[in-house]
RNA sequence: GGGCGGUUAGCUCAGUUGGUUAGAGCACCUGCUUUACACGCAGGGGGUCAUAGGUUCGAGUCCUAUACCGCCCACCA
């Protein structure tokens, strides 16, 4: 069927058909792999996006590199899959539906637990749509029918079974600890949701009076002047000398009256402030390890919302910053502030509402992390799992072995609820799978579940077995489990990866994967990280409507390397849709000359040498390819098919072939829609719609035959022996440097634009070959060229002279250009090829390099100063000439 | 306080075991409404590869310092 090229549009519209062909790929099933046994899967599971809003311009990034990753080896046949999902984002998602709540003057307590949980579910099956959707246009080819979530019944088993095996093993407990607690969420936080951001405070000086000897007093250095209602005791170090004698004695805590003792401990620097450090148990983590060594008294001063409590006497009800102003006032008015100067310090933020944190004592559950990280720190040793980029491996075991303890316990409604049961009849604590009727030590059934969630990332974890049916003996879980990469941001290697590591091996003894491929983080245009209070963030469905997936696709993968940020602009985005609309309107070209009863099939017979070319270019760009995707370098891979279609088939096989076209030559159509065919197939991975398009439309016009209803079920090109011609890759290059010359020859004599000027080349045997390329060379450079072997004659006189490196042009045309520029360009030609000759000897001379370099860099060295000084002769002959 | 990354053309970045004259996109200059494409074609200018040493026959690439920028980790009140 022949399809007419003038129909069709001169720029290419991806809208309306990207939605076709996503339809269509879904309709068919591709996304979702057949179980070979024979066959060795490839499979990605997805970093599920948390459900707290759209997907933004770094979750493109990863889908796409997913994407690519998938459909290349789904191409190469291997059974594929990627299972998506989505992440219910404990304490990120409960934030964002409380801020909307706040906007109707409403907090999850007013409304109550079930009532906030509805609130919370039907935000989660907008939010869910919404990724869905905006995965789609992306065109992302996961399976579809395993789409899953954290809080689906299957990852909550998983979650429920886990913590029980930890449990029961001993590896899960529940303790009072200092932990991090953010007081507008009212929970505990683990140490990696807390970020620390230096600030600039002060330092108190405040003197605590000797109980017996009147008029002497310790002064203290301090940040936190309000915590004052909570020491305990006062702390030196046992070999400073100002404390030596006074260690042991009480002192009166000012304001509140409390008799505290002094006491030595290693921890206190003798260098920082005073040397003496008031000591706070509930509410710094180094006082609370002296507070245990000691047997100091915790008393806990602030209420979940760190507003001060009963404990804090008459400054109770205040909240953490009135108190301190409050109590500063208090101890200036009473004479025990002794001075305050500036002092910067790091201050912990809560990762989400960016509220500062409290240290708090608190009751909190731990997963016991040491003999779950030993085996993590041993995959990736020993190369079972390997880190791309490799430096992050560093980072990873840094991390790993200096590992603390995990709080998992959040006091938060929205996640995976503790599966621990406490009996209010014995205070028996029963951990169970499923719900128990009763406790399982003294079979009362008075009792109640653990209020807490889990730490979000704690199902996370389990993600790459969970949602492979873990822990059920499923065919799933049996055939793609260990997985095969693991793609996803270098921010969240310590929450994620490393968890999933430790409860991989945990669970199911396995690794959970053998590669992990990091990804940068995406800026905009000055470098900056995209955030909605900046304003700068650009929304992907955006780009998508007004340049299409396959341009906002390139543009996020060209150029990118791993666990490096990229930045993104419209500039980039619009070299992808240009990129398109080439593509586009090559295949435009294409159709021109294509229908049924176009020859397809190639006959090596005869292959003309562009055709030759060509075919091994595409063949040398096969291997490339499968190369670089291989070895996840995605961003020079794009380039690479980039670079070769547009500056190779584009900018000089369909030019040729154009020239044939229109003399009746033989006809380059065979090779033409072969390589094109294979370079939409190459392509595809990066760039899935366009490729399918005119995939499809070559496909219909009868441009070639396949038995594939699709190009993303086809094969992906590979590197074939039959079609590497080395030699005519050689001389082809020779053709193109000639007409380049020729080119800038008469852009450089300004010669006129309708004027055809002659040339004579000298290429020895090559002659032969090129000679029948006249009439291309005559379109393409609008010169008119005679080939001979050897030159006879000496030069005309007044021509211009170019020295190729397998050919000598001459141009006659002494009209048309200056003679004194010409002169004074072929001495600086000669001048060059002397200081070339010159460094070349004396390196060929250099004993030293002759007895060290290996063989074929020597003869490489010595080939080109034969050539230098060939080219020498040839200079000196036309210099001499024009000169005449 | 440790650790890591970056510093290459005006801008954004490639450059994977050290080996021709360091590349691309965008921007810039010149000329082209050539029936695939002006989201284009042809030609061109532009880089002492941050600095200083070192290793090597040979360094953008390896080593050692230094400077600036950025990131991560860390309990010093």
């Amino acid at each position: 069927m022949h399809i007419d090229e003038n129909e069709l549009p001169k720029a290419y519209d991806a809208r309306e058909k990207e939605a076709k062909w996503y339809e269509y790929w879904l309709r068919n099933g591709y996304f979702t792999p057949k179980i070979d046994k024979t066959k060795k899967p490839f499979v990605l599971i997805q970093p599920p996006p948390n459900i707290t809003g759209n997907l933004h311009l770094g979750h493109a990034l990863t889908s796409t590199l997913e994407d690519i990753m998938v459909r290349y080896h789904r191409m190469c046949g291997e059974p594929t899959l990627w299972l998506p999902g989505t992440d219910h984002a404990g304490i990120a998602a409960q934030v964002v539906v409380e801020r909307e709540l706040a906007k109707e003057g409403l907090t999850r307590q007013k409304i109550g637990r079930d009532a906030f949980m509805e609130r919370m579910w039907s935000w989660v099956a907008n939010c869910r749509a919404n990724i869905s959707n905006q995965h789609t246009r992306l065109g992302v080819s996961y399976d579809t029918t395993r789409l899953a979530f954290t809080l689906d019944e299957g990852p909550s088993l998983a979650v429920r079974t886990t913590f029980k095996n930890l449990y029961d093993k001993g590896l899960i407990y529940r303790g009072e600890r200092i932990t991090n607690w953010c007081p507008r969420c009212a929970t505990a936080l683990s140490d990696l949701e807390v970020d620390h951001e230096d600030e600039k405070g002060h330092l108190w000086y405040i003197r605590y009076p000797l109980a017996d000897k009147p008029g002497e007093y310790v002064t203290v250095a301090t940040t936190r002047p309000e915590t004052i209602l909570g020491d305990t005791a006062v702390a030196v170090n046992p070999a400073d000398d100002r404390y030596k004698d006074l260690v042991g004695q009480m002192l009166i805590l000012p304001l509140v009256g409390r008799k505290i003792p002094l006491i030595a401990d290693e921890m206190v620097g003798i260098d920082f402030g005073t040397g003496a450090v008031k000591t706070t148990p509930a509410h710094d983590p180094n006082d609370f390890e002296v507070g245990h060594r000691h047997n100091l008294p915790i008393i806990n001063i602030f209420d979940n919302h760190a507003c001060i409590n009963e404990n804090g006497g008459k400054y109770k009800g205040l909240d953490r910053d009135e108190a301190r102003k409050v109590i500063l006032k208090d101890l200036e008015d009473q004479g025990y502030l002794v001075k305050v100067e500036d002092h910067v310090h790091a201050v912990g933020h809560c990762q989400r509402c960016r509220t500062t944190i409290e240290p708090q004592a608190s009751s909190q559950w731990f997963v016991k992390i040491e003999s779950l990280a030993k085996p993590a720190i041993e995959a990736v040793k020993t190369g079972e799992i390997t880190i791309v980029p490799e430096r992050f491996t560093k980072v990873y075991l840094n991390w790993m072995e200096n590992i603390k303890d995990w709080c998992i316990s959040r006091q938060l409604w929205w996640g995976h609820r503790i599966p621990v049961w406490n009996c209010h009849a014995c205070g028996h604590m029963t951990c169970a799978v499923e719900t128990p009727t009763e406790c399982e030590a003294c079979h009362s059934a008075d009792i109640h579940q653990d209020d807490d969630v889990l730490d979000t990332w704690f199902s996370s974890g389990l993600w790459t077995h969970s949602t492979l049916g873990w822990p059920n003996k499923t065919e799933d879980l049996d055939y793609f489990y260990p997985t095969s990469v693991m793609e996803t941001a270098y921010d969240i290697l310590f929450f994620w990866v490393a968890r999933m590591i430790m409860m991989g091996i945990a669970n199911t003894g396995k690794v959970p994967f053998h590669h992990v491929y990091l990804h940068g983080l995406i800026r905009d245009e000055k470098g900056e990280k995209m955030s909605k209070t900046k304003g700068n963030v650009i929304d992907p469905l955006v780009v998508v409507d007004e340049f299409g997936a396959d341009a906002l696709r390139f543009s996020l993968i060209l150029g990118i390397t791993p666990g490096n940020d990229s930045k993104l602009g419209r500039n980039k985005i619009e070299a992808g849709r240009n990129f398109a609309n080439k593509l586009y309107n090559a295949v435009r070209f294409v159709l021109r000359y294509a229908n049924e009863d176009t020859p397809t099939v190639i006959d090596n017979a005869k292959l003309k040498l562009e055709d030759k070319w060509i075919l091994s270019r595409l063949n040398s760009v096969a291997k490339e390819m499968n190369q670089m995707l291989t070895d996840f370098q995605f961003g020079e891979a794009i380039r690479t098919i980039h670079d070769f279609i547009w500056g190779e088939l584009c900018d000089w096989y369909i030019e040729m072939a154009k020239v044939r076209l229109n003399h009746d030559d033989q006809s380059p159509m065979p090779v033409l829609l072969t390589v094109i065919e294979r370079s939409l197939r190459m392509l595809h991975p990066f760039m899935p719609f366009i490729t399918e398009e005119l995939w499809q439309t070559i496909k219909t016009a009868g441009g070639f035959a396949t038995d594939k209803s699709s190009i993303m079920i086809s094969e992906y090109p590979q590197f074939d022996e039959a079609f590497h011609f080395e030699k005519e890759e050689a001389q082809m290059s020779t053709l193109t440097e000639i007409v380049r010359t020729l080119r800038n020859t008469r852009s450089e004599y300004e010669v006129d634009i309708n004027k055809t000027i002659d040339a004579y080349v000298y290429c020895d045997e090559l002659a032969n070959v090129l000679s029948p390329y006249t009439a291309t060379i005559l379109t393409l450079a609008k010169a008119t060229v005679r080939f001979e072997e050897k030159r006879t004659d000496d030069v005309p006189k007044q021509s211009i002279v170019e020295v190729l490196p397998n050919a000598e042009i001459i141009i006659p045309m002494a009209s048309l250009f200056d003679l004194e520029a010409q002169l004074a360009k072929l001495n600086k030609e000669l001048d060059e090829a002397v200081k070339e000759q010159a460094r070349l000897e004396s390196h060929l001379n250099d004993e030293t390099f002759r007895s060290r370099a290996p063989q074929q860099v020597i003869e490489k060295e010595q080939a080109r100063l034969d050539a230098a000084l060939e080219k020498q002769t040839k200079l000196r002959e036309h210099i001499k000439n024009l000169a005449a």
